[in-house]
DNA sequence: CCCCCTGA
DNA sequence: TCAGGGGGG
């Protein structure tokens, strides 16, 4: 999923404390889906209430979005809108594989296969229109603003970052960057360590930041040359130039200029190239938001988790009390700078 | 993912 | 105090 230019770019890695004061826009359509693979019981059923709704996401918005506040982040979700034309068939594939690892999955768990089973559990994850509904719903009622992009998020995040609303986009994929955002900030957590599934073996992982504009410097090449590599190593919009990878791609962009002297050396056409290339240059955005932290509504929150979705009340009430004391205009360290 | 308890 | 394991919904 997303384009895959990791190899090329240089990250620091940060403590989310480094983010305090900073407003985070974050992907929510990569954060929910990240929420709903890897919030799993070990048979890969994701947690779910009694009637069978899917929670894992909700569990991962309460505690992480009450870590992240804590620690001094002014967070932000940016939903997708409406896709654009020529999304479609990657739209598609991720709808036939999704069905693929659900079948796989059944068959696994059949066969006792419980690594296999896991996996394809995890590939089986979908955000679908009740896990936004409800995603909202929460985050309104823990005071969390939204925006709702006209088209795709990350190009929203992105905007909103060059306007000056958002300091940092939060993402685990790289397309912000084709989308010009000047800072990304990959594994936004606060717990360092992370247990490899089904495997003895803790990574610590930390937040990292990438600056666009230091790794442009540091590749020798612009804005619009980084787009034509990943249009060479394929986008959510395009197939890509078989057999050129991430570091490939660099050396043609490097010799060539742009791709479409590459295109015209190989032989080769990529469909839409100007349409993809202005969608990445300029994309629809909306102006139609308004960024207001509030303090949790606490009786919302309980009775959205706690009643109708079985979380218990114990938990949900110790973090809505670490929420309360450090979020919305109540914290004293922020009323300085507001 | 995250919380929470346990044992050293 | 903190790594490790179990369970969350």
């Amino acid at each position: 999923m997303g384009v895959d230019i990791g190899d090329l770019l240089q990250r620091r890695t940060i403590e989310v404390s480094d983010l305090s004061l900073n407003t985070v826009a974050i992907d929510a359509f990569n954060t929910l889906y990240q929420f709903l693979s890897i919030i799993r019981q070990r048979d890969g059923t994701p947690l779910k209430d009694s009637q069978g709704n899917v929670t894992s996401h909700l569990s991962g918005i309460l505690y992480r979005m009450t870590n992240i506040v804590e620690a001094g982040v002014k967070p932000v979700f940016v939903f997708d809108g409406k896709p654009p034309e020529f999304k479609s068939s990657t739209i598609q594939k991720r709808t036939e594989v999704r069905e693929n690892a659900k079948a796989k999955w059944a068959e696994a768990k059949e066969k006792g296969l419980a690594e296999e089973a896991y996996k394809y559990a995890q590939a089986s994850a979908k955000v679908d229109a009740t896990i936004v509904e409800d995603s909202k719903k929460l985050l309104a009622a823990m005071g969390i603003p939204y925006v709702d992009a006209p088209s795709e998020g990350e190009a929203q995040a992105a905007y909103m970052v060059k306007k000056g609303d958002a300091d940092r986009i939060a993402s685990q994929d790289y397309d912000s960057l084709l989308f010009g955002s000047p800072k990304v900030v990959r594994n936004l957590t606060v717990s360092g360590k992370r247990k490899l599934p089904k495997k003895n073996i803790y990574v610590d992982v930390k937040p990292e930041l990438i600056d666009l504009q230091e790794n442009l410097d540091e590749l020798g090449i612009d804005q619009s040359q980084l787009i034509d590599i990943a249009l060479c190593v394929g986008t959510d919009y395009n197939d890509g130039i078989e057999g050129v990878g991430p570091k490939t791609a660099l050396k043609l962009v490097k010799e060539h200029g742009n791709i479409e002297r590459i295109l015209q050396e190989k032989g080769l056409e990529i469909e839409n190239l100007d349409g993809i290339k202005e969608f990445f240059k300029s994309p629809p955005v909306t102006n139609d938001y308004s960024l207001k932290w509030n303090k949790p509504n606490s009786s919302e929150v309980i009775n959205f988790l706690c009643t109708e979705h079985d979380f218990s009340e114990d938990r949900v009430t110790k973090a809505l009390e670490r929420l309360e004391a450090s979020s919305g205009s109540g914290q004293s360290t922020l009323d300085k700078w507001f």
